[in-house]
DNA sequence: GTCTATAAATCGATAGAC
DNA sequence: GTCTATCGATTTATAGAC
């Protein structure tokens, strides 16, 4: 891993992103050294500063990338006119997607307190962005008399926070398949917002 | 908030763990230092080590408590021959209790991971049982037709990771009463569980 | 672009006076 | 029980050689 002298990169940044990633994601922002991402990647903690001016933007930018990326694979998700069929996808989809990320995912939300207050309201910013997007499926579904819930703002929170438990216990070995898993999610989410 | 010297005491323990928990809370474990916890208290930072061998047990100690204090808590909520209502109840008990405390709740999942593994493994001991007591809800429901779940271990975690899901949100001054809040979860949960 | 070296501040924890 | 003082290690970030 230890590299010597010269220039290296083009691939340098991605890999203190990917180190940086996984080394918050497992002992936290703070209690990660820029020496210990350096030290992952195999340069010096000196060479880190040529790709970002400090720990905090390095921090800000996993998790900017990783909010860009959920919306715009969302935005792939073709919505139909049935807004049960559309929270169904909505599952799926949230389900999966995290599941494909679960170190990004774990710091964008467990790092929010590490951020400064413009970083903080940007990010939350496209979170709002995200949870709108279910709003919205059953903002309709309640219009159109399909599903039945009390208050669609906390309905939201409600079903994402539920789906997100899945990241705490999800094990590609485990017990139950990526299937089960989605169908057994989605027919609690189904039955928590029907009539 | 200068304290002078001299003895003082048997309230300094007490006022130590109460700012470590309000910094921890705010900050993160890794981020706080003993001379911030020490300063809002009024001490120095030696004088901490009065009442605790180091930062970590310091952490530690808030964790085991809450987890208690949630334990025997519970225990106070007597349980019923019907699982419909004892799970109406643990929706309330849980609702209400981590609003009280949400710095520990807060704490109790966000810094498990800077627990050694002695630790780590008491506190997530402590959890599983009172997962468990959700978990014989649901099984006893299930068993005599009330409950239709698909796994009662994944209904479990569904419906904890859903009502911790109000911390991150509800605020005293809010639009909704705790009544209010209360039964907009319980028309989810109990339709998440229902036949 | 990466290196070595270092500045300047801060960390957890301890020793010993009072 | 709290203070002052300090040890020794570590931190983020920068400067300048190559």
């Amino acid at each position: 891993m230890a590299r010597t002298q010269g220039s290296h990169s083009d691939i340098t940044g991605p890999r203190i992103r990917k180190a940086a990633l996984s080394l918050f994601a497992r002992h936290g922002y703070a209690a990660v050294s820029m020496r210990q991402i350096a030290a992952e990647v195999g340069v010096q903690a000196g060479a880190l500063y040529n790709y970002t001016p400090d720990k905090q933007s390095l921090l800000y930018r996993l998790m900017r990338d990783h909010m860009h990326e959920l919306l715009s694979a969302y935005d792939e998700v073709e919505a139909g006119s049935d807004p049960a069929e559309d929270l169904r996808k909505f599952v799926g989809f949230h389900i999966r997607f995290n599941l494909q990320r679960p170190d990004e995912v774990f710091i964008a939300y467990m790092e929010l307190r590490n951020l400064s207050s413009e970083y903080f309201a940007e990010i939350e910013t496209l979170r709002r962005r995200y949870e709108d997007q279910l709003e919205s499926i059953l903002r309709e579904g309640q219009r159109v008399g399909q599903f039945s819930v009390a208050d669609t703002k906390i309905a939201t929170l409600a079903v994402i926070a539920m789906l997100n438990g899945v990241l705490t216990w999800y094990r590609a070995q485990g017990r139950l398949s990526l299937d089960q898993v989605e169908q057994v999610y989605w027919d609690m989410v189904r039955k928590a917002v029907a009539i």
